[in-house]
DNA sequence: GAGAATCAAATTGTCAAACAATTGAATCTT
DNA sequence: AAGATTCAATTGTTTGACAATTTGATTCTC
């Protein structure tokens, strides 16, 4: 079998910096080869045995390389008689959930202002507005409309208020009915919000918002445009302002150490 | 140390489909602590052989645990004395790549129109133009122009018009001036624009694409959103023209066949 | 002959023990 | 005190073996 192109050539290593381990480098090259498309979706990567001999390295060595490919979802693996691993079709949750961790990932970890994560949002959900309003059925409606309820209900926890405003915005893009979009704005209504919701869950008035989010809701009905961009706007605004005390709270506390 | 809560209790394990392998438990385990913040950046993990012995499994499950963090840039490991395993603080870059990687992969292997896709496209970018146009600097303006001319240089090979196509949209997002904005938009720019090209290439007239990026240009300069707009639509729709020709074009050979 | 039970083979999953390579710190030498 | 050496800790890799799982062929039973 000739699946891969596992050259095995020793190169001279120019030293740059610390070597990349084996299997770091053997996931590298299958890796580039699924990417190119030069292994395609369901083929059969050779055993771990045969993999090992072709790149002249240990089974477990095989074993560490084949698990960062499968910890990205490039490929799945099979025991048994026909099992082995295979070049894996990634699906719209998979990759949904790998941009949502990504996104999460990212804005705890790098240091980037409330107000640009909130700059951020409101552009993007912006965008989906045309789309949404075009296309809007009684069932994204009926989804936020609920929502709405949810956020109305006094019994409801500052959790639920937050999950619920999840889901009343991830309806709204689902409006838009563009799978490809919802993936790109996965990211923000998946993660941005979330942390959005972190920031502010304490300090917020939740029938305020839960207004403004009814209007957005009539607004869309109305199919007026301009009408739900000012209804984002609002909220958008009402929340970096809540942003904005939270940070003098933080900046104050922070002088009186 | 008590670092993480290696609780290992043995479970009944609910029969649901095929147990999961030992290295994915103990991965999504301490992935679940980094996600919680319960492991904040920096911080070491126990070495190889204490995970080991706490999970009660062998060294090398651990390790094949441990790549899989390291696939998904998690973690981080340093050999030596002082080395170990860290929690690794993702960086701007990494977690461009990775959304970049996802993208590509996703719309490479789930069926999805090019229509739809170059819909989300223009739906996106559309949403980055009024920030743009606010906050454009001569260094953004410029980048651009110097792309255009590239496009319109007859010398330029294909694959060059297609990466040049690409830094020129880059620069227009960049020229927004919000990293947030940027790395959402990562998928569109490096993933989705690539694409469209790649269909697109072989029948595109290139001078027309090149002074639809002109206009862009002279409007974004006189700070006119609409004007950009209406560009970003025009380029859009001849695009899609050229796609639904490739699209005719497929649809005969099929049915030739 | 049809179907059920059994067994064999292939493959990944796991373990054990050892050695190699790397790195930083401690120690020794001058 | 500065530099060279040694040492110890840690990850990287190998070898070999066995366990668990799955499929397909074989054999047995009716």
């Amino acid at each position: 079998m000739t699946t891969i192109d596992a050259a095995g050539q020793t190169l001279p290593q120019s030293s740059a910096g610390p070597q990349p381990s084996a299997g770091h480098q053997i996931a590298e090259q299958i890796r580039a080869l699924i990417l190119d498309g030069r292994l395609v979706v369901d083929q059969r990567l050779p055993g771990e045995q045969e993999l090992a001999a072709r790149f002249g390295v240990s089974r477990p060595t095989v074993r560490e390389a084949l698990k960062r490919l499968a910890a990205q979802n490039l490929i799945r693996t099979r025991r048994g008689a026909t099992g082995g691993n295979f070049i894996n079709r990634i699906s719209w949750s998979e990759a949904h959930e790998q941009l949502v961790t990504t996104a999460t990932l990212l804005m705890t970890m790098v240091p980037v202002s409330p107000e640009t994560v909130a700059e951020a949002r409101l552009t993007l959900m912006t965008a989906c507005v045309p789309l949404a309003v075009e296309r809007q059925q009684t069932t994204h409606l009926d989804a936020m409309r609920a929502e709405v309820q949810v956020q109305r209900d006094a019994t409801t926890t500052d959790e639920e208020f937050c999950a619920s405003d999840v889901r009343f915005y991830r309806a709204m893009v689902e409006a838009a009915d563009n799978p490809m979009l919802s993936f790109q704005m996965a990211g923000v209504v998946e993660a941005v919000q979330p942390l959005l919701n972190m920031i502010t869950y304490r300090s917020r008035d939740r029938a305020e918002i839960a207004a403004h989010h009814k209007r957005l809701c009539a607004d869309l009905e109305a199919r007026d445009s301009d009408g739900v961009i000012a209804a984002l706007r609002e909220v958008s605004d009402y929340t970096a302002k809540l942003v904005g005390n939270a940070g003098k709270l933080r900046t104050e506390k922070r002088g009186n150490r």
